[in-house]
DNA sequence: GCCTCTATGTTTTCGCCGTCAACTTAAAGG
DNA sequence: CCTTTAAGTTGACGGCGAAAACATAGAGGC
């Protein structure tokens, strides 16, 4: 409701929490990790190094709605990207693929901190769980399985595939790949059509 | 060449660094993270909070050494397991894949500081580098690639597929996942099976 | 056999961090 | 208008990574 023009900040302060989540996307692409301290964001933030404690119990919360808005873009990602190809299942798998694999490489950190260990011993997140689960009902839709919570044999190796793909690319550990956009992206694509194309 | 009873600290306190190493690697094995503070590991070896500094220059390149030593290891397995199935190249893309994941899924940390990501500000470390090369060079040598430094196409996919199935799997991140050894010893074996089958 | 040299380990110190408790401020609502 | 309370600040504590200054004990030259 507040209007663009005039007073920009709101009464108190402004609405930190989503300023604090938005400094934090800033510097993970900035620094391609999640190493900066939580002072550093706050500086950055303009606010004192107390002040994301109003808003988040620790860093592993506050990094946790970070891969949470994460999940949230990929599957909107996804969903924009299938649309068009709802009668081809062949096209559209690989489009999704592709999709996904371009998402990790956009933004490597923020891929990583998404696909980062969900530790039993911590509190879980609901709202990482939930965008998580959404994303993942997005790729599932487009596998040969039916409606049930589980995930088919076929769409699991295409999603292991593609998964794997972007996370050995990301973390450079592919010997002979290429350094360019365009042609990590002719890889990719080569990768994913053939893989696709033979049914498992 | 010390033998184990008499005396068994050697001359000035051991020989740190290998003491070092294997105790990361313990506790690494325990904590399932390698958030261990290096004051830390120096407590349970025994040392110094500073001794550490004396072998390695800072926190990653001890990591990266334990992570060098976790590539010999996956060498090793992979070697292991590719004996005996010299003739069959279906079946030795097989195996050497279900190797890698039950790698994987022997010690998650492990895997995931072996596949972290190699930062481009950082200098590299050689062990590290050398290491992961050779193990690389063991999966290539499997796949329909000659000789040179570069990953064929079909290896490719398949090291993608089951880089980023033992990923999901050690990350719990597949929703219908069965939790025991056996069941996802079985899946692995079904979509790895499946997939080698069907030559992309 | 002694004596220096140097690798290895210790102590001390520094600045910074995550987190918490106590205090302050200002918007909201009866 | 006045109280309540959410949101922000200040200050403190223990612990950390890292570096510097110091200590010690094998090893090798003489």
């Amino acid at each position: 409701m507040s209007s663009e023009t005039g007073r920009t900040r709101p009464y108190h302060h402004g609405d930190l929490r989503r300023a604090l989540i938005d400094t934090a996307l800033q510097i993970l692409q900035e620094e391609q990790n999640w190493e900066f301290t939580l002072r550093e964001l706050a500086r950055r933030a303009g606010v004192s190094h107390a002040a994301p404690y109003k808003h988040f119990a620790d860093k592993r919360e506050l990094l946790a709605e970070v891969a949470a808005v994460g999940f949230r873009a990929l599957r909107q990602a996804m969903e924009a990207a299938a649309a068009g190809h709802e009668g081809e299942p062949e096209e559209l798998l690989a489009v999704l693929g592709e999709t996904y694999v371009a998402f990790a490489l956009e933004s490597p950190a923020r891929f990583r901190l998404m696909f980062g260990p969900v530790r039993d011993d911590e509190p879980p997140v609901p709202a990482l769980q939930s965008a998580a689960g959404e994303a993942f009902e997005a790729l599932r839709a487009a596998g040969a399985g039916s409606g049930g919570g589980e995930v088919d044999t076929r769409t699991l190796a295409a999603w292991s595939l593609v998964h794997g793909l972007a996370t050995l690319l990301i973390d450079r550990r592919i010997p002979g790949a290429p350094s360019d956009t365009a042609g990590t992206r002719a890889l990719v694509a080569r990768i994913i059509r053939a893989s696709v194309r033979a049914p498992a």
